[in-house]
DNA sequence: ATGCGCTCATGGATCATAGATAGTCCGGCG
DNA sequence: CGCCGGACTATCTATGATCCATGAGCGCAT
């Protein structure tokens, strides 16, 4: 899918927003448009429009004629972004519940038993947003799924500036929960237990980041 | 503050987003890059970079070589739009309560009344926003405040496309419900209520906006 | 310390290319 | 003989490259 996204613009966009999410490119990091044009063995046109998307999406900001930046984050946006999700996530999964099959919680259940399998941060992260993309797309709401999947993003910056190399899976007792009540029929309860999930990520991985993220936040070139 | 953005695009953007949330530029209106460069005495190059934030913001979709146009809307994105600002705002008034000031409801009362007060759909929009950005504001959220801002102007294409010339202003009870309880200290009330006032005209204004909205839907040029 | 000038990156204009659309012409078929 | 379908071409528009100017940052000299 990524292979040819057809126009450049999009091409260099998707190839940045790998960089920022998985952190080869750093909170602060300059990002210099003709440097990152010959790389692409593109002109700084195509460069620019990407800029202007990543800045729309949170992951890096500009200052005029002085150029853009990786956004950097702290602790307090990771709440944010947790928060924000706990309650966007609920509202979509009220709507997808009823829409839910048989078929996709079983789906469902192998993405979560393959994020428990997983070997690295990246593997996890990966059936982990499955899971939740899973459950929520059927609520048929393209805005609001497109506002959770920015957050995603956000939040996977931070799964990554985190653990870069120590890692690993532990089962994941939230998900199953959240089959559970939703094959019960209890919506309620599974959005609650969600929101209280995603909520938790937030505050309990704040603790946890704050050395690091002061590491990956020294400004790199 | 619109009067020199500093760069070509921003201004252009602004110039864009207003046509567009105004309903000057109705809804599926194919944007042409050298036209609007042209009025803008620019080239297509910053014409391009406003488009791209365009598009992130949901104002306009562009589809690779075959140009950008104005996103149309139907009701069921109204509804959407309704519910993420019902679940956002209400997050960010529990976050923004313990920082609320008497100062700052005495302004917030005073925007109610000029919502009330207000001859045009134009300016209700602007005081009823600006009492709800009032509110909000003291979350000290950015990111989250970003996202309030964006379904707002949302709600306004709608509001604007749906009320063109007849208009009334009639009394805001919820917002003074909002505030009354707000000075009471009553945080989950005030929450509760700004979430049911938004939430509820996702609802109302789909029957009154259905018809119009078929009339703004034909595409213009 | 402060002001001047040099350098370099950004923002923008102009010029080239490629993809899409529409109009037309030709051939086949009724 | 006329009508329809498909392919080809011509034009128009979006995309991208190259070229230019203005503003920012930095060092040097006073």
């Amino acid at each position: 899918m990524s292979a040819s996204d057809e126009t450049l613009a999009k091409k260099i966009e998707t190839a940045l927003t790998g960089r920022i999410v998985s952190g080869r490119l750093q909170p602060g990091a300059r990002l210099r448009q003709d440097r990152i044009a010959e790389e692409f063995g593109a002109s700084h046109v195509p460069v620019r429009e990407a800029f202007r998307r990543l800045e729309a999406r949170g992951l890096a900001f500009s200052e005029p004629h002085k150029g853009v930046r990786v956004t950097s984050f702290d602790v307090a946006e990771l709440r944010e972004v947790a928060e924000m999700r706990a309650s966007l996530e609920a509202l979509a999964l009220r709507h997808a519940a009823p829409h839910v099959t048989a078929t996709l919680l079983r789906e469902a259940e192998r993405a979560t038993e393959r994020a428990e399998k997983a070997r690295d941060v990246g593997e996890w992260e990966e059936a982990n947003r499955a899971f939740h993309r899973m459950l929520l797309e059927p609520c048929g709401m393209p805005r609001l799924l497109a506002a959770i999947d920015d957050l995603h993003l956000a939040s996977a910056r931070f799964l990554f500036a985190a653990w870069r190399s120590d890692w690993e899976a532990r089962t994941d007792h939230d998900h199953r929960a959240i089959l559970a009540a939703l094959r019960r029929g209890q919506v309620d309860a599974a959005c609650d237990v969600l929101a209280r999930h995603v909520g938790w990520m937030g505050r309990r991985g704040g603790a946890r980041q704050s050395v690091e993220i002061e590491v990956a936040e020294k400004l790199l070139d």
